[in-house]
DNA sequence: TAACGAATAT
DNA sequence: TATATTCGTT
């Protein structure tokens, strides 16, 4: 750079702007057909190549709806932009940077050598500047080196998910150890699971004396509250047998236990060992959220029908996480076979408890279950598709069109 | 200095 | 609500 001259400098910059990077696409979205014709017209010609539906494009969202609540609608549900319609010329010269800053984005995710590529998904503007204001100290770029090598711009801090599997390692390092004696570090080292931290498992450690807690000063409880209430899954940890055994207390079926989570678990699994985690990303609130969950070979299970499916994810199922679903739009594989999963167990394959607490879910106030199936249908010459987005007003037609 | 754990933030 | 992060204490 230092030894470039000024001159040749420029001429390789000027270049580089005329020609435009290419494989640029973006995925227009909109719901009325009409406008993604004249949109279409808009957008230069010759360039007309249709690709397949990529759900790994930013998405720029039409309407002539204003309102605030559904531009954030549309924002939330994964979209980077929303436009007002009458869409403007102007307005569609700066779609590019969605592009552009999302494959800059990428190509930092890719020189952090995380494991878990496929997984990644639009990062909105607007979850970029809420980040940015979170970290208002860092704006300047001070801490830039230190962020870069890990994930800076879109890869967010990662949650654990206590599953079952791993909440079981916890409860057997906490009974080896005993409670009183039971401290973060001990209990890290003899869960052995990589990726954990002290201060994951201090955190876990915190809400299970706190559960402690509640069920000692109110021992009895109350297991139907617990199982049924839409608050739902506090307070279902499950207790230490003296045999050195898990059980749980308020359990009705002989094969199938609820876990803390409100969920259930098969008996059959506390013995269980391996640990592996793997990574998962799912929207929320148009958020990426990421959670490490086992990785065991989840596809066999929920297709295997003596095998249900919710013994590796009865963690995950609950209302957060359910909640994911709905605002679901993405296809990357794991959200897919997650997805896949929540349809598979919507069609009452379910045990009772959690089956109950899907049907509350839909039928509650705030969020709402998907309800159609997904699907992808094209469109006459001009590849329109239909996309399910469980999107705020009704279907999506969308376009994808190779971006100049 | 590191771990802990309660309080607080996300 | 679940989990992460902060912060005072040990």
């Amino acid at each position: 750079m230092a030894g470039m001259g000024g001159h040749q400098r420029q001429m390789m910059e000027d270049a580089a702007e005329d020609k435009f990077p290419e494989g640029l696409r973006v995925l227009a979205v909109d719901d009325d057909r009409v406008c993604l014709k004249v949109l279409e017209a808009l957008l230069p010609e010759g360039l007309r190549e249709l690709i397949g539906l990529e759900m790994d494009l930013p998405v720029i969202m039409l309407s002539v709806d204003c309102d605030k609540k559904a531009v954030m609608k549309g924002i939330n549900y994964g979209a980077c932009d929303y436009l007002m319609k009458p869409v403007q010329t102007n307005e569609l010269k700066n779609i590019w940077q969605h592009v552009e800053s999302r494959r800059r984005s990428q190509s930092i995710s890719h020189m952090s050598r995380d494991n878990d590529d496929g997984q990644r998904v639009h990062t909105g503007t607007l979850a970029k500047s809420k980040d940015s204001k979170s970290k208002s100290n860092d704006e300047d770029g001070s801490n830039e080196n230190k962020e870069s090598t890990h994930a800076s711009t879109t890869q967010k801090k990662m949650r654990v998910a206590w599953t079952t599997e791993l909440h079981n390692k916890f409860l057997e390092a906490i009974y080896q150890i005993g409670l009183e004696k039971a401290a973060p570090n001990k209990i890290l080292e003899l869960m052995n699971v990589d990726c954990l931290t002290r201060h994951n498992i201090a955190s876990h450690l915190q809400k299970y004396r706190l559960y402690l807690n509640r069920v000692k000063s109110n021992p009895l409880g109350d297991a139907r509250e617990r199982q049924n209430s839409s608050m739902g899954n506090q307070g279902n940890f499950m207790h230490n047998h003296e045999h050195g055994r898990w059980h749980v207390s308020s359990c009705s079926n002989p094969s199938w236990i609820p876990n803390y989570f409100g969920a259930t678990s098969q008996l059959g699994q506390l013995t269980d060992n391996q640990s592996n985690l793997c990574m998962g990303s799912l929207i929320h609130g148009g958020r990426m959220s990421r959670y490490l969950v086992p990785n065991t070979p989840d596809a066999r299970r929920f297709a295997d029908p003596e095998d249900p499916p919710i013994s590796l994810y009865n963690g995950i199922l609950d209302d957060i996480m359910l909640d994911e679903f709905s605002s679901y739009s993405s296809g990357t594989s794991y959200v897919d076979s997650m997805r896949g999963m929540f349809m598979e167990t919507s069609k009452g394959k379910t045990p009772s408890n959690l089956r109950s607490h899907l049907t509350n879910t839909s039928g509650g106030g705030g969020s709402s279950a998907p309800t159609n199936e997904y699907q992808v249908q094209p469109l006459e010459s001009i590849k329109h598709y239909h996309t399910h987005m469980n999107a705020p007003s009704t279907q999506m037609l969308g376009i994808v069109v190779p971006f100049f």
